[in-house]
Parts: structure tokens; C-alpha cells; sequence
DNA sequence: TTGAAACTTGAACCAACATTCAACTTAGAA
DNA sequence: TTCTAAGTTGAATGTTGGTTCAAGTTTCAA
């Protein structure tokens, strides 16, 4: 799973500056990933971590200013990974239910290739607490502007405030520990689908 | 706030003999929970918590194993106390959907009296995680058995699953964590209602 | 009243890392 | 080719904090 690390992620003066620092920071940052999704961020240990990128000890230091920092900057590229990968998977749709559909599809199966990634972002709430909530409340910010969007177009009804989009958001969050992280026994499709009609029509008896 | 400790707690040879050492573990126990809420596992310490508690640090010993012992008493703890708080509150219902309602309500209020539990429920993924798989896999399983008393009653349609189940819980979690912990800008009444709305008639537009 | 069990105390121990650093090697521009 | 900046290395340092323990105090049943 090679990964593009993005800006945010390059701390002021520890930019590596030849091809070689460059493969050697990458090199960290995915060990990195790997170890903290399996261990956690107090069971993982720099050592841990430069031994499974294959440096020395003492080469973590030349491109990150600490642990936190580089734990940091793991959850910032998460949560925007997550986001870019939502966003590539929603181009087409002619029915705002359907977009969210394929927002949650689109979720899970991330999930289940980057099984680190609940690891990473639920345990920002302690490590990272300020890049936690911006993840939840970004990511409830667009579920919401989606959900205007679709009462505009005449997808939903009106009225439609800030907590549908997190009640939405915890729903898809759940969903996809439970069906993309812990078991894989249904598929994206089937409870994309399950959360689309819930979505939209509820579960009460009609009559 | 005084707790009652469930017998869980209560580690196998080191049960208090007498008043003096159960009010001396209570005393910890509070502290603890208190530690852990406002620092998390890690950031807490044993020396912290004996010195909320007003006991000497040896005496954390004389009660509990280890810190991971004790964390893990308490995510058992919270887990049950929550649990029995939303049953006490859905003694009289009418409608499975209202009863939903006020499930929500129940736990929302109480996670504005004990803001500590997301922090130890969520903590638990890292230090206990059978702890934590087991909250949410019998918090689900309580949901879904409504469901399907709803369903056999006429409230709510057939063909209602585990993953509806799920759905459901993370919305509450969300909700939970957004207008109960984060801010209490709007009331648990508020809140539940709105979710009330949604499981029941979905989001898409009538017609 | 008394003595053994229960409980309390906090200094000392110890292992686990995060972090530093000075010596060494490599890259690549001039 | 040469020379300096960039990068690499891993032993050593230092701190933190969980856990132990031996000496003291309190409880309470007999």
C-alpha cells in the first residue's frame, strides 16, 4: 500500500533535501502507520518503528521532532485520506440517497484496506484531541452540506439540521467497524444498501 | 457523585475485611474513574489517583492488581451502569418508537452526568478490548431484541437486521458524544426527538 | 484486654522507552 | 575530483511511573 504523504505532514525544517532523506522518511511513515494500528500509540515504540522501516534508531529524529508529532501528523493524512477517497468514490449520482449510499460503500471498503485506520483516529481523542474533533466535525460538516443539497434538489425533506448529519455520521462510523473492520461477512454493498433504505424511509410500520 | 461498584470489581483474594478498607477501595475507585475521565489511561497515574483519593500509594496494592486491572473494572463498570440507567428509563412505553426515544434521552443524560464513560469506553479499545468489543456487541444486541419486540408489536416493519441494530447505536454514540459531552446546546429531549423522526420515517422527501 | 489479621504507608526499585549526540558515511554540486 | 551539506548510526542518557516491600498502625473477635 504505497502512500502519498501530503503537506501538512513536512514539519518546518526536517524536509528531507536528497531522494535518499525522501525514501527514508516515506519508509517511517509507513512503518509508522502499521505500528500504531497494531499497537497502538503507547504500545508503539520508535524502535518499533525504525526497525520495521529498516533505519536506525537515531534516523527517526532527522525527519520527525517526536512521537506526538509524527502520530500527529499520521491522523491529519488519515483523515484526509478518508475524505479524498469519499470524494473520488461520489462523481456521479443523479439522487442525493444514492450519493450517500455511495459515500458509505465507499467508506467501508476503505476501511477494510486501511484496517489502521479506526486505530489511528479513535485514539487521537487522547493523543491528539484537537485533530480528533476537527476529523468528526469536518466530516459532519460535509454529510450536512450534503444533506442540503439534497433537500434543495428535492432528494429529502427540508428542515434538516446539523445533528441528522451526525446521527448519519454515526451510523456510517458503527457500520463500518462492525462490517469492515471486525467481520467481513456482509459486504459494503449490502449495508450501504441496509443504511440507504433506513436513510429513507425509516423503520416504523407503514399505515 | 457516588458510585456503586458491582461485583465484578471485586478481584478475586483482595476484597476488603472490613468498613475501614471497602470505604478506603470506594474512595479509589471514585478517584480512579475520575483520573481516567479527565486524563485517560495513560496520562493517569497510580500516584494521581491515590492522592485524589487521600491514600497512600502502597494502599492501591492492597485492592487492585494493576492499573490495567482497575481500568478494566471500570470499563466493565460504566458499561453495566449505563446499561441499567437506560432500562430503569424505558419502564412504561406504549410505542417501540417512543421507547427508542427515550433509550436515547436516558443515555444521553446520562453521558451529560458522567462525561468520564466515552473516554473509558473508548480508552478500552486500547488497554481492554475485549471490554470494548463486548459493550458494543451486547449494547447491540439489547437494540436489536427491541427491534424485533417492535416489529412483532406493528410498530415497526419485518426484515429488521443486526446491522439495523448497529445503525442505530452508533447514531446514539454520536449524538451522545456531539450534544451531550461536547456541548449541551441542545436538550436530550431535543436531541431524541429528532432521532425519534428519523427512525421513523427516514429523510427522503414524501411522494 | 489482647493478639493476629487487616490495613496503611512511602521510600526504593526497576524496566521501558523517548530523546540526544558525536562519530561516521554518502550524495551531488561545482 | 573534491568538499560540504545531508543523511545515518546506535550507544548512552535521563525520566517517568508502575510495582514491591518491610515496617508501622488500626480493627475487632474472642
Amino acid at each position: 500500500m504505497a502512500t502519498e504523504y501530503s503537506e501538512h505532514i513536512e514539519s518546518k525544517d526536517k524536509q528531507p533535501r536528497t531522494a535518499r532523506g525522501l525514501k527514508t522518511k516515506r519508509k517511517l511513515l509507513d512503518a509508522a502507520a502499521l505500528e500504531f494500528g497494531e499497537k497502538g500509540f503507547h504500545e508503539a515504540s520508535i524502535t518499533g518503528i525504525t526497525q520495521r522501516a529498516g533505519t536506525a534508531l537515531g534516523s527517526f529524529y532527522t525527519y520527525f521532532d517526536s512521537k506526538d508529532e509524527l502520530f500527529s501528523a499520521l491522523v491529519k493524512d488519515m483523515s484526509a485520506r478518508v475524505k479524498s477517497h469519499a470524494a473520488e468514490a461520489m462523481t456521479e449520482w443523479q439522487n442525493a440517497l444514492e450519493r450517500e449510499k455511495q459515500a458509505l460503500e465507499a467508506f467501508m471498503t476503505f476501511a477494510r484496506e486501511h484496517k489502521e485506520i479506526y486505530r489511528i483516529i479513535d485514539e487521537a481523542e487522547f493523543v491528539d484531541p484537537a485533530s480528533y474533533r476537527a476529523h468528526y466535525e469536518e466530516t459532519a460538516k460535509r454529510i450536512f452540506e450534503r444533506l442540503q443539497d439534497g433537500s434543495a434538489a428535492g432528494d429529502f425533506r427540508g428542515g434538516l439540521e446539523e445533528a441528522h448529519a451526525w446521527a448519519i455520521m454515526g451510523m456510517n462510523v458503527f457500520l463500518g467497524l462492525r462490517y469492515g473492520i471486525w467481520s467481513e461477512e456482509k459486504s459494503p454493498g449490502e449495508i450501504a444498501e441496509l443504511a440507504k433504505s433506513l436513510l429513507a424511509e425509516g423503520i416504523a410500520k407503514k399505515g
